[in-house]
DNA sequence: GTCTATACACTGATAGAC
DNA sequence: GTCTATCAGTGTATAGAC
């Protein structure tokens, strides 16, 4: 086990990963990937069929990987609000966005099925985590009980996905952290 | 005035515009803006030293659009909640995301001042001029007085482009509109 | 499994005629 | 101002040898 093709697939794939992250799928090309990753052009397509093939595992993998590294401060110990605040507050790489919801903006991943679903699943899941943690914020009198869980969560979400734009965009993590900062200030003692 | 080569340089802008909105930087080719725009090679290239003087005349038409119509509800009628939910509320296209914040995704755009500069100032704008109108609302007793205005004013902005990229991830506009009632109903009595 | 060769359209432009 | 010709390089593969 652990054969050489094994290894050569696994670093097609890690280096999928990097280039989507950076690039975009309309921005990678099968040939950049091959460089990067050191592996030749038959070799790739005798692994993948080829670049939605290749994408598609990677994103998969990224997902799979968000999700893990989400859940450490989730289920971590604390308030409602603390395991929020955690997941909030861990430290990120604010320049390089996120992995995941950078692939939203790209029209031919939204437009394919196969790419689009990890992205689509991703946020279904942490979206409902979230909610489930406000609610049981709701539930121990941590947080009012008027609004709708499922929309605290998006709206959690969506400040880190918002914070992401407007650190690229000052090409600062400045505005980031001032988003996450406002956000836990409304969050706090509701 | 208003002569045929105005007509060219304008449906010029105008389809790029577009073609930035719907494909990004990256994804958008010089002889794609040709053909919907309905111009020649020789036209496009006798108006525009070549692809990124174009974008960048673009991309500044389109955050002065941007600009113009967010400060249509930020300036209207209404307490400093009223004006916010009204700009949050406003009818939007969705699925298409923002004009403007889809661009900090792009690579080349980030990595090009004369193209980063409209994103960055656009932002910085619509940031400033709702931390006033937090301000105001904190001077008048409407929000409590404690966080910073430029905090919360970056929430909001963040929960805008946020919801945009769950909207487009769910393939539905649903998330944005969940997102945006969290973070009023946050908002709200503070 | 990996390599090289080949293919054909597209990218982003420049040159010069009209 | 607009048109057509041309160009070197890239994008995304397929074919067949080793």
């Amino acid at each position: 086990m652990y054969s050489e093709a094994m290894a050569t697939q696994d670093r097609l794939i890690e280096t999928t990963q990097e280039l989507l992250w950076e690039r975009g799928y309309v921005g990678t090309s099968p040939k950049a990937i091959q460089q990067r990753a050191g592996v030749g052009q038959g070799s790739m397509y005798h692994h993948f069929t080829g670049k939605s093939d290749l994408a598609a595992a990677a994103l998969s993998r990224s997902a799979q990987q968000l999700r893990a590294q989400a859940e450490q401060q989730l289920a971590g110990p604390g308030t409602a609000y603390e395991r929020i605040a955690a997941y909030l507050l861990r430290d990120r790489e604010v320049l390089r966005g996120c992995r995941i919801g950078r692939m939203a903006q790209d029209p031919d991943v939204i437009a394919e099925a196969e790419l689009r679903r990890p992205v689509e699943e991703t946020f279904d899941w942490l979206c409902g985590r979230i909610a489930e943690i406000v609610a049981e914020g709701q539930a121990d009198g941590e947080f009012a009980t008027g609004p709708d869980p499922a929309d605290i969560a998006a709206a959690v979400v969506a400040v880190l996905q918002g914070g992401y734009v407007l650190a690229r965009a000052a090409d600062s993590p400045e505005p980031f952290h001032q988003a996450v900062r406002g956000a836990l200030a409304l969050l706090r003692n509701r």
